[in-house]
DNA sequence: ACCAAAACGGCAAGCGCTTACCAAAATGAA
DNA sequence: TTCATTTTGGTAAGCGCTTGCCGTTTTGGT
């Protein structure tokens, strides 16, 4: 393997210059870099990525933390954040915390030192871990929000609002929240904003795991509950809801109207089609990114609270008279 | 931030002690091993990764380079490399290609020089370039095969044949067969399979992009050839299939009948439930990832071919009379 | 033609760790 | 007790690159 060294000499000149026609171009003449570009490509030489990231501090990795890379939300967030990463040729460090608060905190202790820089997204663990993991680098958070550092979030309490307020409008009175994990940040805001739309009875049925058998599982309750609307922590939950009232033997939306959360494809492509509230996942990832690298010089840490969207669609419908 | 110097000082021991107190604990005695890991902890000492990785030759870092990160397919081999990569204590750099070839050269070769090995899910370039891939660093192929080199893929052939034996006994004789992308290895390898049926009338219906939309596309072709059953490329083009059917007023599976293909966790919620043929793919992540580990001491380079197995649910049902 | 300023490029010192290689100490056999 | 053998730990040489510092060349103003 050539080493920067060899093209240098190849080059004829002293492997500062090849360093720094490399990667300055234009603090060397055209000229000599040419002669380098050339060795180089010659040579094939290939920068060693862990010398360049010794000798100059950066690795040009990024590295983000998720709950669970099988769960749509977080893959498409992941996607968002891969995209913008590649476009400043910075490589992704993806972890998989499979929804444990031990595992978390191992793995970011773990990729920490390795990376320019973490994206925590929807992390279970406490505010002041969260600190102290910043204290030690720069750290953006997505979907959760921490007092004094940066974050992208989402203006769940809007959606909300919106889902509600579209549910009274059909006239549901009784509507069930099913929620996410307890320790879930997004969970708490969305249950904050309940309260918000006058003039309607919410149950609230507790914290399931945000997958789709978390739904399932909470579907009877929502009938036993004589809820005739449903707004559900997500998507996959709201799903695995539906699938039960179906086997359950009452029909969306007819019987009982279901709303979402997130907007995942396949919200899209069931029957009916899910009413959901769109986060836009991507765009997260990408604001994300871009923070991270503004953070040295951001004066006080940027917080996104990015725009949602109601999508309207098949699985909710007037209340029965 | 702490040194391993530092941590050497303050042990009373060389740095060459300390280096081993920490990573080949028993060349140590026990006595020094104590005070350097007190050391280490008093200090909070962290390893530069890019020092360990200059100095040992080996970043354990792992690259994986799937096609699209919220493919539900991609996603969840993407969570079986990290799961297995992470017992190992690695990380994994993830790059998502786009379902582009152009992408996916210059990410590979972008990530190659810093990583300890490659991880190549359904590559779509062509099988010189793979070899050319493999001959700079050990590489593992998922859900191809290229004779001569490593990968972990799955048996299609039986897949394919088990789908359509359930079809012909439920009467169907006349079968569209969605394909995905005419790059693809796996569409190539279902399609092979097609004829080892006999007594079937195949139609083929070109190659799609492997996502829901797809196969909205496609149905309608499907509804032309005047198929009554069609086996699609995979569970996202299925269930856009059955979208689109619905939508022109078909019924599943009484009018038609679908079979997918991987099993994803949508496959099984939405309504009516996918027939579809299974694929291990968090086992072939897994798979892969152990395979890449041995891959030095490997006379001939290891080819695993994982079972499938079809998964019969209510989207399947008799042919008309 | 001469000098100041600007542009360019080389030298060399690391970055923080691993790992031969070898010396010293400990162990055990004789 | 002595010598051969094993254990243990120190010395030092890098790994391949970046970058501050400074001398040299070029440029242009007069």
């Amino acid at each position: 393997m050539a080493t920067l060294q060899d093209v240098a000499v190849a080059a004829g000149v002293s492997p500062a210059t090849a360093s720094r026609a490399l990667s300055a171009p234009d603090s060397v003449s055209m000229e000599r870099r040419h002669r380098v570009l050339e060795a180089a490509d010659r040579l094939g030489y290939r920068p060693n990525r862990s010398a360049q990231a010794l000798a100059s501090g950066r690795s040009r990795h990024l590295g983000l933390i998720l709950p669970d890379l099988a769960n749509p939300f977080f893959a498409t967030v992941a996607k968002g954040v891969q995209a913008q990463a590649r476009g400043t040729r910075r490589a992704v460090l993806v972890a998989d915390t499979d929804e444990d608060v031990r595992a978390e905190r191992e793995v970011i202790e773990d990729l920490q030192p390795g990376v320019d820089g973490m994206l925590l997204c929807s992390p279970r663990i406490g505010e002041d871990e969260i600190r102290e993991i910043a204290a030690s680098g720069p750290v953006v958070i997505v979907n959760r929000e921490v007092e004094g550092l940066a974050s992208v979030s989402f203006d769940v309490a809007s959606g909300v609002r919106a889902a509600l307020e579209h549910l009274r409008a059909l006239g549901h009175t009784r509507i069930a929240y099913v929620g996410g994990p307890a320790t879930s940040w997004s969970d708490a805001r969305r249950r904050a904003a309940l309260g918000e739309v006058a003039g309607l009875d919410i149950v609230d049925i507790g914290g399931q795991r945000p997958v789709h058998q978390g739904g399932v599982a909470a579907a009877d309750l929502v009938i036993a509950a004589r809820a005739t609307a449903v707004l559900a922590y997500n998507d996959l939950v709201a799903l695995g809801v539906m699938s039960r009232l179906r086997a359950r033997g009452l029909s969306v939306p007819e019987d009982v109207s279901v709303v979402g959360f997130d907007d995942i494809p396949a919200a899209s492509y069931v029957s009916p089609a899910l009413t959901t509230v769109a986060l836009p996942l991507t765009r997260a990832g990408h604001e994300a990114t871009t923070l991270l690298d503004g953070l040295d010089d951001a004066v006080d840490p940027p917080t996104l609270r990015l725009p949602v969207e109601l999508v309207v669609r098949d699985s909710t419908g007037p209340a029965r008279p």
